[in-house]
DNA sequence: CTGAAAGCGCTAACAC
DNA sequence: GTGTTAGCGCTTTCAG
């Protein structure tokens, strides 16, 4: 039941003034070194914790934004009602924030844009989420960290750049969660095919390379990767291809947003039930698939879950001085029949 | 950009003070009708909306309590952690709290006991985990109601009482997923058995409830349903004559805190590898298995967030007045040997 | 039943 | 560099 310490405490103890603590503390302004070694000293010895409510109650507000490109609108639309939620919650908290949404054909400079504008308007820190990694944007982040506003990215990364932190989904474990799900589902042996989206795409990559180094110890006789550049249409098109050249494969794990496409297509073919079928992410199109059993399981990227936690991670790491983990990754889940109508709210 | 509405604003506008706005808005002591109702109005009308920040600054501390019955060590470890986790979060918020375990062997009278004491010792809310439904324990729980101390459950719920709210795992979907999963391993046909604790206990019965359920549209050829009675070495024994009686059997659903002594007995009578199996909860011993392939997939009941949840709930319900829902039923998670390290920590 | 006023712990001007 | 002080929005005595 003892009594909290606070910087009256401290300041009490060392014998200087709480706006002196204070800046010790948060490392802003001006402070002597030897006060400040001493006043850091003793907040430690006393166990000095400080008190957030108190502190977002008595700082000014804190602007948090995040940009989005809207690529795949099914998927963005998740992120960002999670983000919104996180504002929600954090409007008790003294943030202010807002979301924007840039279209997909000008992502690019839409996106840095953007950015630049809301550096200028204030914000202090800024969530992206990139449709790819391009130079502009890198470089653009960079500006905004000079100029003191914190960038994160969301659902996918950027190279090499001073951005604080990423909070995306776990590719690698979806990978490697696939190849087990489609090695128990086959019994253990068949020609297994991969369709995805594009293998350069630093997430399909990742996920692409979980199945393989899974399917090292469950081995699977895969007889290619197929791309489809996240278009219905090439997708639907290769899926004939490979159906039509491999009659007996007996696997598919479809790592792409189009899913729903190459389902339709295998349905018209009348191969629903003769073939295993993992696939990723969940959305209405699939739903009904995933319900007739076309679909056995699906990997779910969470996207709600994304949004919300890089917005929340962006305030602790501003407003509360945390330390945040740089690389925050989301649990992919698996989603089956039975329990697919948890997921779509 | 528009300012926050603050209780001042609203004292002015109907022109009381705002202590009497304060008392209106959080119901307690008296105000009179007429400009209670008056308060109201205006509140809502001006989009009024307390900050919690400050509430939590200037109200007093808020106790929190969570009572434990360790019946099953491991598993309330976690829920233990997930509570301590909360607790710990809610500290910048004015909240202080405290964590009690009591004997399995004095699980009725101790939990009763402890509640009432803590009731007596001005705890605010106090979250139980309560070991079985005893009528002990629901009529505590309505005393502790009549003093003001509110009670919530966690893990398993009580019967008919006045508990705010409960927070546990879905068993039901729980064993729809078990019997989904089973199905497709099996290939669809083959015998089955189901080993669980005890069919009376609810959670328990849910689960197996929620088996048949999935079962019903994904046809199994269930031979029995055996209880252990959550002993392991009824669980070692059982496994032995069951599987001694119909040596086809192609497929276990093990829904028991015992999973793992009925592992030990399929791993002795050699017959790894050769019996699909389902099993539930994430644990040491049950690693190994699932790592080897024993243990196909197990259903993770996530402790850690049930005792977390509870928590916040119980602190969202007491110091933000906000309503929660009285049944909060946590998802179920597939694990496999290739994501089994996320779930063991 | 109602109001005045003193904080809760911290930040941010502003003065020295 | 360092101290003083006025709040942030709400709760809670204590008078009336």
């Amino acid at each position: 039941m003892k009594k909290r310490v606070t910087i009256y405490d401290i300041a009490r103890q060392v014998g200087v003034s709480t706006a002196s603590v204070n800046r010790a503390l948060n490392g802003k302004g001006k402070v002597g070194e030897a006060t400040r070694r001493q006043i850091l000293d003793t907040a430690e010895r006393m166990g000095y914790k400080a008190n957030l409510a108190a502190k977002s109650l008595a700082r000014k507000e804190l602007k948090l934004g995040i940009v989005i490109s809207d690529a795949i609108p099914e998927f963005s639309r998740d992120v960002i009602r999670g983000a919104e939620t996180a504002l929600e919650e954090l409007q008790d908290y003294n943030v202010q924030g807002s979301v924007h949404t840039v279209e997909r054909a000008e992502c690019r400079t839409g996106l840095a844009g953007k950015l630049l504008e809301l550096s200028e308007s204030g914000y202090d820190g800024i969530v992206i989420c990139p449709s790819d990694d391009s130079r502009t944007i890198r470089r653009t982040v960079e500006q905004l960290h000079e100029k003191g506003t914190a960038v994160a990215t969301v659902v996918t990364d950027i190279g090499d750049s001073s951005r604080i932190f990423t909070v995306r989904h776990d590719g690698r474990q979806a990978g490697r969660m696939a190849a087990e799900l489609l090695w128990w589902f086959v019994g253990g042996n068949g020609e297994i095919a991969i369709f995805t989206g594009n293998k350069e795409v630093k997430i399909h990559k990742e996920t692409i390379e979980g199945f393989m180094l899974e399917q090292a110890r469950k081995p699977l006789e895969i007889i290619g990767i197929y791309e489809n550049q996240d278009d219905p249409d090439i997708a639907y098109y290769v899926t004939e291809k490979v159906l039509k050249e491999y009659p007996g494969i007996k696997g598919l794990y479809i790592n792409s947003a189009n899913s729903a496409s190459v389902c339709r297509k295998i349905s018209e073919m009348g191969l629903g039930g003769k073939i295993r079928i993992v696939a990723s992410d969940v959305f209405p199109e699939l739903k009904h698939f995933v319900e007739e059993g076309l679909v056995h399981a699906t990997i779910f990227q969470d996207p709600f879950t994304q949004g919300r936690l890089a917005v929340k991670q962006l305030y602790g790491y501003l407003a509360e001085g945390k330390a945040v983990e740089e690389e925050i990754l989301i649990k992919p889940q698996i989603v089956l029949a039975s329990n697919m109508e948890m997921f779509i709210k």
